[in-house]
Formats: structure tokens, C-alpha cells, sequence
DNA sequence: TATGAATGAGTCTTCATTCAT
DNA sequence: AATGAATGAAGACTCATTCAT
């Protein structure tokens, strides 16, 4: 009953439309989540009508899928973005905490972003994919890295996996400051480590 | 002017009739999700009326706290509950790999619920606190189980969580099948490599 | 968060709907009371949706702010709309009797609207300082009139104040037929001769 | 279906128990209004369970309707309280001015009190009732104490009825501040002539 | 008599979505 | 293509009243 009445545009004016909704409905779901966002906030915040929304998305969720295909990977996966140069032939060691600071700060700029998208990683499944998408990006991307600093293994991909979850889950841990007793200097060097073990 | 009006139950019934509403919050929250879990449904199912949950809790987001606080370490670290005796006296590759057949096992029974309230820890803060309450919990019992089996060094409650994270995220990688490319069986033979060398 | 979402209406459709709500508001505000009208039975006589209520209207208190705003003077002091010329050049006898008729004549008309908003300015602070308004307004109009049939003397705002009392009093007195044993024929002579000798 | 359920109390335990409800429900709708007091609060002041309440009362009405009866000319008409002593034998003018003060003192003790009948007494017949019972009492009362006193002319009920009146709202403007720009004495003065005039 | 747990209809308010213009 | 007014179902929460004990 008009599911296909959704338009796609093409005209330039329309596309600008479109992406000022993306926009508008991704910076306000990053902000405040996506069930305290409401479909007025966003038509206001991109400057359209309210009818119009629904012209270019079939509903409000389907502005969460369409704004996180197109901006999600920079909050899901900062890195990504990263060109290899930033890491040119180090030293393994010098790469990981390279690599470990630019994780901490890019969290540390798009902090609810990642908590409130993160939630949505974990209660709806089109979301879950995307984010599962970008991960393997992530770990395709890590791969490359390493091995244009000759660092090649066996189970490469499986490996990589696990130093992202590693370097993730760390980065975590600093930037929510989960449990005061931790002592993080501590647990960098513990993650480093043991990075630098797998990749061996 | 009502706020301290929420009622302590101490008659028998009383517990009875809180004790229901919080296992049927908790079920449907963990089916459904929070946002699509509303507080008739939650009465109705905990064979309540509506009214009455009011005078348990203070509002929904109360019974989503309260039911974490009673229920939720089982989902979050179904571990936290199991006995030290489960892993005694093996080598450590034996207990890793015994944890993690558990982990993953556990995981699988409550697989929605552990999916909707890891949503609710990225967004809300209270469910937050209580997940990491949970997560330094189930450090010092693991922290615990090495040491009853000889495995102590430096800096373990550091090393304890890096572990624990590695199993969660290999965890969630087996049960969510994020990534149908990886190689699980691989996967468990690094994760367990890494955590070794961690508590050598 | 919303606050200053509520519409300012500027287009005739808008202005229009925000008009009927309003009306259809103090309407039944007036016939059964604030706490016994509810927001579906104004939307339903204003022949709109619930919804729209609260796109002009912050709350169902906001309504009887903004009806009284609009209609409350005409209820409150019924006199205030009323032309000088009614009482141009009579001695001033008959100018008190014809206000007191005319009050009178008033009151009965909006018999329960009056009692229901009276009910609101003794327990509504806001409401209580729009009826003060309308009584200061009510009192420069009066001495208006009296100075126009050349009756001036010292204090003329205190003076007719109590003057203004003295005719809200009888007239209530008259219409709710509060007291049964009551002769008003004599109470309004005895309020006329009052008056004439404050202001003599 | 009931009606006649209602206890009325004999033993002396009952009646203490009705009384405190009485009480607490005269306190409570003094202190915040009849629509913003709910029955348990009632019932929690008066130190009984929410229940019994219904075997005293018919319903939530029937506690302030007999609260009033019970308590409500004290906060209506202080004045009624008061003995004729207080006013021996001075002249009219010192005695109106006594009264005066008496009624503003009075009033600003039980100012929220007022504030909240008084709006009842606009929506409640009942409540109107009992307002109307006490007026005339008071009437009758200071009639009583104009004859003591050797004050006597023809229609004194209407005369002190008004004289009543100019009292009440001279003191209800002095204890309310209502209009800023009036001068309080001048308008004492207003009244007091104004009464001496009516009783010449 | 008394308790206080329980009821459930009723209220305000929000918001995704539609529609007249 | 666009507007923004309008819809109305749905949800959280309250409270006078009843009832099992």
C-alpha cells in the first residue's frame, strides 16, 4: 500500500533533501538515541517538512538504517577511515600503541554517539549487520596494515579479529572508565603484549 | 508528596505479587526489549493489574533496574553463578577450554534476553553500573579460580579482565555467528594461546 | 526539549483550530469545572483530534490560562466590555442602580461559569492574577465613568474599590440567593447610599 | 448497594478514629486542595489503613463536607469563634477596627486554608452550603454585638450583612496584596466610615 | 473492626504517520 | 515536490474504591 512509493531521488535538489534528513536523523540518534528522537525533531533539525520524511523513508526506522550505512562505519569503526600511511613501518610495538591512542581519542570525540548506536547494535538486527559489516572491514583493513609491515601469520583473519576485539574492548574500558581499581597503563601494555604474541 | 510512597513488601502476599511483577518485567524485557515492553503487558502477564505495579516501583524503568539487580547477573555473566568446583585442578588449557564451552553454552539459552539488555547497557546508565558491577565480579571469581589452581602473577585483576573479554567476544562471535568467514575452531585455539601467555 | 515546540498559529487554518479548542475549552470549563473536564471531551467539541490540542497548547493547564486570557473578563467582570455611554449624565443614583441591574443581568447569564472560574482564581495562582487584572481594569473604568459625570474626590482608586466590592457582593448575593431571610430591595438601597457617600 | 454501610460511630474508639480521619482530611485539603489530596494520604495522616476510611465515609466528597461541618467556619468566619467580650462597650469606631484587625490576623494564620475552601465554595453546592450557614451566623453574631453595644436601626440584618462584606474583602485585599497600587490604610478608613455611615 | 493489597477505569500526553492544500 | 496541520492509537501513571484476610 505505497511501499514503493518511496522515491528515490535523482533530481540534485532531492538528493541534498535526503541526505539533510540522513544527517539531521543520524546526529540526533547519536545524541539522544533512537527512541528518544522523534521524526519531528529530525525534519526540524533538517530544515524540511515533516511530510516530507516520508517521501524519501518508508519509516522512521528506516532512516536509522539508511543514516548508519552512510555515516555509521566512522562511529562503529573510526579507524576505517584511516589511511595505512599513519602507520608506516614501525616498529609492531610503536603500531599497536599508535594505533591504540587513535582508537581511545576518536572514542572519546563521538562518546554517546558510540553508546547509543551500540545499543541499537544489540536490539535490532538490520543495525546488527551494518556493525558486523564495518568489523569486517575493520579487520580486513588491520590485515592490510600489517601485512605491508610484513607481519603475516597463518589464520590471519581470525587472528586480526581478535586483536581488534582486543584493542576494542580496551579502548572501552578507558574511555567509559568502567572500573575505577583498573590501573590502564597497566592493561595497554597487557594487550600489546599480547597482541604482539598472536601475530608472532 | 508520594515518592517514598513505593511500598517495601513484607507480608508474604506483598513479596509474592512484587516478586511476579519483576520476573514478568523481566521476561518480556529480555523477549521484547524495553521499549517494546509496556506495563500493562508486564501486569498481565504477572497476573496483576496495572495499579499495582505502581506501588512496587516507581516507574517502568524501576522494574527494569530492580529485575537487573535480581536477575540480571545470570544473563550478563551466567558464569558468576557456577562453582569454583567446575574447573578444579585441571591444566589451564583444560579450564579455558571448559569456561568457554560453557560460556558458549550458557550464552546460547539466553540469547534474546542477552541481546536486548546489552542494548539497555549502551544507553542507560543505571543498567550500565550494574553490568560492570557484574563484570568485576565475575573478574575476582575468575581471579579466584587461577589462584585456587596455582596461576598467580602481577597485575592480575588487569590480566583477569583482558582474559574475560577475550572469552566474552569469542563468545559472542560463536553464538551471534557474526562473521560467517571466521574459522571458530581457530578462534578458540588463539583466544586460548593469547590467555596463557597472558598468565605465564 | 519541546517546550518551544508549541505552534504559534499564523496561518487562517491554524488560527482557526487553536480558536475552537480554546472555546470549546472554556466552554466546558465553565459548565463543569476544570477537574471535571477532560482533554478528549475539548478535542471532541472542538471537533479535533487529541493530538492537535497539544501542538498549541502545552498542557490542559495552559488551556485554561489562555481561554481566560481570551474569554475570562466578559465572565469575571462583565461590566468591563461595557460602553460609558450607558451611563452618561445621570445623577449618580441612577447611574448606581442601572450598574447594579446591569451586573446582575450579567451574572445570571453566566451563572455556573462564573462559580466555576471563581472556584479556579482561589486555587490558582495564575488565574487568581488574571482576575486581579480584570479588577483593576474594572476599577479604572468605573472611575472613568464617574469622573465623566463629574464625581471626583480624593483616593478615587481605594474609593472605588470598595465601591466595586460593594456591587460584586450585592450582585452575588442576589444571584446565588445565598441567604434566604435576605430583603435584597433594602440591601441595594443600603449598598446605593453607601456608595454615594464614599464618593460624595 | 451500600449507602447505608456507612458506620456511624458510637463507641468511643470509633469515634476517635473518624475524628482523625476528619482531621487529616480537613488538613490536607486546607494545605494543598480537595483535587490534589488523594484518599491514602488521608488515611497515612490519620494513622489508620485506607480501608476503614469507607466504613466512616461514603465516599471522598462525604470527608470534606464533614470536615467542614466539623472544622470549616473556623477558617470561613474566625470571627464566629470569638466572644463579645472582646468588643465591650468601646466605641464604633475603635470596635471596627478591632474587628478589622482580628479578621486580617486570622486570615493571614490560615491563608492556604482560605485560598482552598474558598474555591470549593465556588464548585460545590454542598461546600457553598456550608459557606452560606457560617455567613449568617456571623451575621447574626455581630448583630448581637452592635446591639450590645447600643447600636440598633431598622434592617440591621442587611446592614451587617453588607458591613460583613466590606470586612471580608477589605481583608482579603490587605492579606493577599492583590492590587500593588493600593493604599491599605486609606481604604481601613474607607470601610470604617463607610460602616459607621451604614449603622447611623 | 481493621488492614492494606488489589483493582481497573480514567487521564494526560506523545508521536509515527497521513492528508489536504 | 513540499508543507505542516491533523490524526488517533497507544502508553505511563493515578487514585477512588473494594475485598480477602
Amino acid at each position: 500500500m505505497g511501499n514503493s512509493d518511496i522515491r528515490k531521488p535523482v533530481q540534485k535538489r532531492s538528493i541534498e533533501t535526503k541526505e539533510k534528513i540522513l544527517k539531521a536523523g543520524f546526529e540526533l540518534i547519536c545524541e539522544k538515541g533512537y527512541y528518544n528522537t522523534n521524526t519531528a525533531e529530525i525534519a526540524k533539525l533538517a530544515n524540511v517538512s515533516t511530510g516530507i520524511v516520508y517521501q524519501y523513508f518508508k519509516d522512521k526506522h528506516d532512516i536509522l538504517i539508511e543514516s548508519l550505512q552512510t555515516y555509521g562505519s566512522s562511529v562503529f569503526y573510526p579507524m576505517i577511515k584511516i589511511s595505512e600511511k599513519d602507520f608506516e613501518k614501525y616498529d609492531l610495538d610503536t603500531i599497536l600503541r599508535n594505533m591504540i591512542n587513535k582508537f581511545i581519542k576518536n572514542h572519546k570525540i563521538s562518546h554517546s554517539a558510540h553508546k547509543e548506536l551500540m545499543a541499537m547494535v544489540h536490539s535490532d538486527d538490520e543495525v546488527a549487520e551494518i556493525y558486523h559489516s564495518s568489523e569486517i572491514e575493520m579487520t580486513d583493513k588491520l590485515t592490510k596494515i600489517f601485512s605491508d609491515n610484513d607481519i603475516v601469520t597463518e589464520n590471519m583473519k581470525e587472528k586480526v579479529h581478535v586483536a581488534v576485539n582486543l584493542i576494542d574492548d580496551l579502548c572501552h574500558e578507558v574511555v567509559y572508565h568502567k572500573h575505577s581499581s583498573m590501573n590502564y597503563d597497566v592493561m595497554i601494555d597487557i594487550v600489546v603484549d599480547c597482541i604482539k604474541n598472536i601475530l608472532k
